[in-house]
RNA sequence: GAGGGCGUAGCUCAGUGGUAGAGCAAACGACUUUUAAUCGUUUGGCCGAGGGUUCGAUCCCCUCCGCCCUCACCA
């Protein structure tokens, strides 16, 4: 390695001999290669004149003449250089570029006889010479750890593969953004340094504001914050932005991830499950072409609309334990140890639940791979939803899945003040017998839905994860630029 | 957090209780239509880090670091 960067050291200094800049400021294209590919039978002939710009990625020395591939961002494609074109001087300084190096490349279209489209290069600059190998040609980059941590490595050498993924992260959220917007919703921003955290169930990174000289808490969701522009009077507002949570990291987390939420006055869960399914098929059929998609191995069909299952009755068919037969935790927990699982003793009976959720879900597999929206959740993991209006102890709350994967959040929006600082009162006191998870009183909100609000329905969506579903990858790591790592050991 | 796997050249990978190999990349040479060009020659490694066992460790044992998988936890 060090010899190879000497070895380029060595030709940098060769070419800044010859007067040459390695790095020029200017540089000149008149076509990308995508448009020159896309033109390519009527633009052929010695009469052309086209600029090509890219990244070596192959030479082929065979002398007197050298084939060579460079890329752009648009595509690849065959270069050809012949000694009798370019002078013996221009060509031997062939040798003093690498794979790797940008260049600029004037001359006309041809075919080779095995068919190849090719630019016959009259000139040519180096606009950028690289000072580091190229991962192998190949096979390209294999290893996990480098492709997520060096990313720009990953695409370099696994190219479109790797491209796409990212290509379609881009678009999933211009498609949301998209339906959002048409159908009445405005984006809004609002604070990441937040003075208390609240909205979800999660551990925050808490941060310092020098001048204030006061924490603050990078925010877990933005709920709260956008619920209050509901009081304010907006009608449907939406924001998609990054949420930090001070969590585990695994194939369907990360510690700072996006969410989209959006708040529909007005509106109730059913609504927000006709939104869903609309707004997820709506997004598959841009960014995928078609409402049916593979995931994994499996069809799954979004098309509207997705079954309802209520989730306990999930649990019941496949846990086998009837959750409404339980009513206490001291039942519930007896009888999921009776059926083999662990039941720790210190959680209510609304975490009992949502364990049995989790279990449920491996083992409903693939049954529950097809999209689909559990309902009807229970109050005491559930504390900013509204009551359900048949059941005690439920509330208006679903989860939409697709793939597998939990996609997101929603319910009717608990706007009774009062029973909403009963809730927080609740969740207040399995803060202090030690949940640090649960949720903290905040008492602007709490002001806020004095002042009133309508009934409103809302919504959060996982973008990593729904980016997941449409790239058809595995971990949320392959859909995130740069997602955390550890340290390295010389960092 | 628990268990399992992995870490060898810039990249992709072999391999062995007697201190290392291939292909690509790199260097030198040949070749004026190649396509992962070909052919010849050459260079390249604290075998993740630190301890231990041993006459001797990249290999066996322990600890640590990093990555992956499964489970637990959270979204």
């Amino acid at each position: 390695m060090a010899d190879e960067r000497e070895a380029r050291l060595q030709r940098l200094h060769a070419i800044r001999e010859k007067g040459i800049n390695p790095y020029p400021n200017n540089v000149e294209r008149t076509h990308t290669i995508a448009e020159v590919l896309a033109h390519f039978n009527e633009w052929q002939g010695e009469n052309g004149d086209f600029i090509l710009t890219g990244r070596l990625r192959l030479i082929r020395d065979m002398g007197k003449a050298a084939f060579a591939q460079i890329e752009d961002g648009t595509g690849r494609m065959q270069v050809f250089f012949r000694i009798n074109d370019l002078g013996e001087e221009t060509y031997k300084t062939l040798k003093l570029l690498d794979i790797g190096d940008f260049i600029s490349a004037r001359g006309y279209l041809f075919t080779t006889r095995t068919g190849e489209r090719t630019l016959h290069v009259l000139e040519y600059h180096i606009l950028a010479k690289g000072l580091r190998p190229l991962p192998e040609k190949f096979h390209g980059l294999e290893d996990v750890e480098t492709r997520q941590r060096k990313r720009y490595l990953d695409l370099i050498a696994n190219g479109e593969e790797a491209r796409t993924i990212f290509v379609t992260r881009s678009r999933t959220i211009s498609a949301m953004r998209r339906y959002l917007d048409e159908h009445g919703f405005i984006e809004v921003e609002t604070p990441i340094l937040q003075p208390l955290y609240g909205g979800a169930t999660a551990r925050p990174f808490i941060t310092h504001h020098n001048t204030l000289d006061r924490d603050f808490y990078m925010r877990i969701a933005v709920e709260l914050y956008l619920k209050r522009l509901i009081v304010g009077g907006f009608e449907r507002v939406y924001e998609i932005g990054r949420n930090f949570r001070n969590e585990g990291i695994d194939r369907t987390h990360n510690p700072e991830f996006t969410m989209m939420e959006c708040y529909q006055a007005y509106a109730d869960y059913n609504d927000i499950m006709k939104l869903v399914e609309e707004m997820i098929c709506s997004i598959a059929v841009e960014v995928r072409g078609s409402s049916r998609i593979t995931f994994q191995g499996t069809e799954i069909d979004l098309t509207p609309p997705w079954p309802r299952i209520r989730l306990l009755d999930a649990i019941a068919e496949f846990t086998g334990i009837d959750v409404n037969r339980f009513p206490t935790r001291e039942s519930l927990a007896a009888e999921m140890r009776a059926n083999g699982y662990e039941a720790d003793p210190k959680l209510g009976r609304g975490r009992l639940i949502d364990d049995l959720k989790g279990i449920m879900l491996r083992k409903g597999i693939p049954a529950l791979r097809q999209a689909l929206f559990l309902t009807d959740y229970p109050i005491d993991i559930s504390p900013l939803a509204k009551r359900h209006t048949g059941i005690p102890g439920l509330t208006d709350r679903f989860q939409p899945f697709a793939g597998g994967l939990e996609l997101g959040n929603a319910f009717t929006e608990l706007n009774d003040p009062l029973d909403q600082r009963a809730r927080f009162e609740d969740q207040m006191r399995q803060l202090a017998q030690g949940d640090d998870e649960a949720q903290v009183l905040d008492e602007d909100f709490l002001e806020a839905l004095e002042i009133g609000m309508p009934p409103t329905g809302g919504l959060g969506i996982g973008i990593d994860r729904l980016v997941m579903l449409m790239a058809d990858q595995e971990s949320i790591r392959d859909v995130i630029l740069f997602p955390a790592m550890r340290k390295m050991a010389n960092e």
